[in-house]
RNA sequence: UGGGGUGUAGCUCAACUGGCAGAGCGCUCGACUGUUAAUCGAGUGGUUGGUGGUUCGAGUCCACCCGCCCCAGCCA
């Protein structure tokens, strides 16, 4: 139906004996069906009343004609307002004139929510700090709705591609002691235990279950208290962070880059009508298709100064450089290798250039910047132990990830990917707000 | 935390050099049997973010404060 990639439902028994999904009515014409649904417009012509709904699956417009419904349907017809929820019995017709291909002829009509006069959310331009006040209403709207099933299509991918793979999924703590990476934390008291912090990655524990396992991913929030303001950052994000055992970093790489393409071509086949909606314009993405660039850190610094950027080696990419060497290669790119210094403390000494370490970053095309973080994993306890102590960081908090070392230590690699990025990039949304529904972020905590 | 913007009706925005506070949409009432963000007629709507100051007079100028947006840092 309009907008939306929506699988009728199979035929037999009724999935819902009592509604019809606006999505099955092509299975009904000719036939009279019920569909309880929320009003999103109302045109009346004297003694004719046209009323539009969405139920979710789809649009459905209600033509009623007072000689043909009882008196007390006419006058409930009189009361409906925007947003209230009704049931409409009548017959399926197709009609070319109508949203969605098909309408009914409305033979009975009841209100079973009212809706006061004051709905927030006009069919019209509004700011996005009045439309984030209103987020529970936002999601009504067809734009919000076909993100939501992008990102439900996207999740569906994820598992499906792991799965394919036999990776297994596993869940890590959102609670915990020990700390990640250096950025900031949110923290909360635990019992005797003292000070708890919200998870941020749940890497260290994903290099323990592929000890295990072999080859697993995590896939659940993280969350990060940076005081970060942009249309890249959340403070709760979805991350999935798969992590391999005898994997090394070129590996590591080949995955990201055949995930990435899968979950582009994903989106791209089963969710044309989103995209549509969304007025995505989807030749860029076909550029996944291609193989990726991979640049090493060391040229992609010289890339940055040739095009006048103030980038030194040693420094960590900065948005503007990001964009310069994305848009010089016009297609996602792995900065590999970095330095040492500008990277986390269990990310593997690079043989061959001891100044850098064996890691990349994946930069997504169109301004995106980076959607992955990937690495080998350090496996030699001396070295990383070393790291630890170089950060400042207490050495005692990563007593069993060190242990990993210890006992049996393994070549492995892993990344994380930011979910919300992924699907801002794929629908060209500018703000990553607007792709998870309820967005955490400074300033905003409801709805 | 810095840099740059912005704040006027429920919403989106106007208001010249300081001179009566405006429009569209929405909403209410009325007309209309094929509307597509219908159309037409009538009505409804204000602590101009806050406090103080300059002035005969402040939405407009000044000071401080607050909210929000964009960018940067940090990162997925």
């Amino acid at each position: 139906m309009e907008g939306a990639t929506v699988v009728p439902s199979p035929s037999g028994p009724a999935m819902n004996r009592s509604t019809t999904r606006i999505a099955d009515l092509c299975h009904h014409v000719g036939a009279t069906v019920t569909v309880r649904a929320w009003v999103i417009h109302l045109r009346s012509k004297g003694k004719l009343g046209f009323v539009v709904v969405r139920d979710g699956t789809g649009v459905l417009q209600g033509v009623v004609v007072k000689a043909e419904v009882p008196e007390a349907d006419w006058a409930a017809f009189g009361t409906l307002t925007q947003e209230c929820s009704v049931a409409l019995t009548g017959e399926v017709r197709a009609d070319a004139r109508a949203p969605g291909g098909y309408e009914m002829g409305v033979r009975s009509l009841a209100l079973i929510g009212a809706s006061p006069l004051d709905y927030p959310i006009q069919p019209k331009e509004h700011g996005i700090d009045f439309l984030l006040d209103h987020r529970h209403f936002w999601l009504r709207s067809q734009r919000q709705a076909a993100i939501m099933r992008v990102r439900s299509e996207l999740e569906l991918a994820v598992h499906d591609f792991f799965a394919a793979r036999d990776f297994v999924r596993c869940d890590t703590p959102i609670l915990t002691a020990a700390i990640g990476e250096r950025a900031g934390l949110f923290s909360t008291d635990y019992f005797d235990e003292g000070t708890a912090y919200l998870a941020q990655t749940g890497q260290l524990y994903g290099e323990a279950l592929a000890a295990a396992l072999g080859r697993i991913y995590t896939f659940g929030p993280t969350f990060r208290a940076e005081k970060s303001k942009t249309r890249r950052h959340l403070t709760e994000f979805w991350m999935i962070e798969p992590e391999m055992a005898w994997y090394d970093q070129d590996d590591n790489m080949d995955l990201q880059e055949d995930f990435v393409r899968y979950l582009v071509e994903r989106v791209l086949e089963r969710r044309p009508e989103e995209l549509k909606v969304l007025e995505r314009d989807t030749a860029p993405l076909a550029c996944v298709s291609e193989p990726f660039a991979r640049v090493d850190y060391t040229d992609a610094v010289r890339l940055v100064q040739e095009q006048g950027g103030a980038l030194q080696w040693g420094e960590d990419l900065g948005a503007p450089d990001e964009a310069m060497i994305v848009d010089h290669y016009q297609r996602p790119v792995f900065v590999v290798n970095y330095p040492k210094e500008a990277k986390a403390f269990y990310m593997k000494e690079n043989p061959a250039d001891p100044r850098t370490v064996r890691c990349a970053d994946l930069l997504a095309p169109e301004g995106r910047g980076e959607i992955i973080g990937g690495s080998q994993r350090e496996d030699d306890y001396d070295k990383i132990l070393h790291r630890l102590t170089e950060e400042g960081l207490p050495v005692e908090a990563y007593g069993w990830y060190l242990d990993l070392r210890k006992y049996g230590t393994f070549t492995h690699a892993g990344f994380g990917l930011g979910l919300e990025r992924t699907i801002a990039w794929i629908c060209g949304i500018e703000h990553i707000r607007e792709v998870i529904p309820f967005p955490r972020m400074m300033g905003r905590l409801t709805p």
